[in-house]
DNA sequence: CGGCGCATCGTACTCAAGGACAGTATCCGG
DNA sequence: CCGGATACTGTCCTTGAGTACGATGCGCCG
């Protein structure tokens, strides 16, 4: 197997030859800047501190991620931060100054075109799917209400006026308006609105 | 480097001579069922077919998970199945007949106690988080409103009265009207609860 | 059987929302 | 300087939403 070039970008010298020691199975790249990222790299180790490192927000990152596959390397990770990195099109998140062991699977992982974010990164995403998830399977919303409560509440808070509603479910408006009543009630809110923020899961 | 035991879970004889292609690294062992998981197992790969599976809600798993590293794999790997084994305590996720290197990798990632899942699923994850922490980056819905108008937009979709902008934003609540009326033109919608679903990404 | 929950429908009332029509003030760029 | 965008305010009116106070019919269970 040919060795793939591997940059490594951090201005830090101490990093740097800490990251040297990984040597075997990489050709090793010394880039000092962001801007100096070697055009046609197709793996790159990028230091969190490099002095010139823009936003995550910035399309520079967008415009190297197609090509480049990056491991984005902070000396103090933290969730908000490799989401970001991950976001941004990075391909892994990972200490800076892990061991070498770890690195080398960190950036064998990514090599091989898959991801790598850490156990507590993944478990907050986990997390928060898990809330988006699980619902449809069980409307937490829907706890008290009755069947049809929950047909007509459902509409309601997808914005159906209460006479389309009524023609939907071929009821009258009045009956509409006496299911959304017991619907409020139930689930202590006050109008319509309140009921959609409920539904859908905000608030 | 001692090596590790590695339970190979599978009940098709074809698939364990494929799994044993990975020998070199692992002490391997054989089970035909997921009952008879050797006790003191710390990792186990498992084939999504076993007969006797019990379902990722079912107790069993909550047991195993806090000894025993497991990567499910699955002959046709799906992203709900893959949450569902990692919220099950599964540690990886992968297909049943990828190549040994992926396994591999898969495992050697698992048993340093990292979680492995593929691309997609963590693709998934990412757009899960991304449209909730993503919005106060760039309200998209907001193009073409002005700076007051989003104001009194953001506070209406989350259920405010007209009164209660007002007096938050210390102006009448004729005003606020105005605002609204702008925006709901802009926006194409009628009401407010059109609008909120149309600010949370729903519809 | 008698109570209870559920679904259905009626009338009448109050009120917030939203639109119609109109006006004033500021700021900015051609 | 003037047109246009923005912010702010006013009055009048219509309408849908929500509530109050009812009623009927049905199925279930002790």
């Amino acid at each position: 197997m040919k060795k793939q070039t591997l940059v490594l970008a951090t201005h830090d010298d101490q990093l740097a030859r800490r990251w040297h020691a990984l040597g075997e199975g990489w050709t090793l790249v010394r880039a000092n800047r962001f801007d100096a990222l070697p055009a046609g790299a197709t793996l790159a180790l990028i230091d969190a501190a490099l002095p010139d490192l823009p936003a995550f927000t910035h399309p520079a990152w967008a415009k190297l991620s197609p090509t480049l596959r990056m491991v984005f390397a902070s000396s103090q990770p933290n969730d908000p931060e490799g989401l970001a990195a991950i976001n941004a099109g990075c391909s892994g998140y990972c200490h800076a100054f892990a061991s070498a062991e770890h690195l080398s699977q960190v950036l064998n992982v990514v090599a091989a075109g898959e991801l790598w974010v850490g156990r507590s990164i993944l478990a907050r995403l986990l997390r928060a799917v898990e809330s988006r998830t699980a619902p449809p399977a069980a409307p937490a919303w829907a706890g008290p209400l009755t069947e049809r409560e929950r047909e007509v509440a459902q509409r309601a808070a997808l914005g159906e006026a209460n006479a389309d509603i009524a023609a939907a479910l071929a009821i009258t408006e009045r009956t509409v308006k006496s299911h959304l009543t017991s619907v409020f009630e139930k689930l202590g809110v006050n109008d319509r609105l309140q009921l959609a923020l409920r539904v859908h899961g905000i608030k």
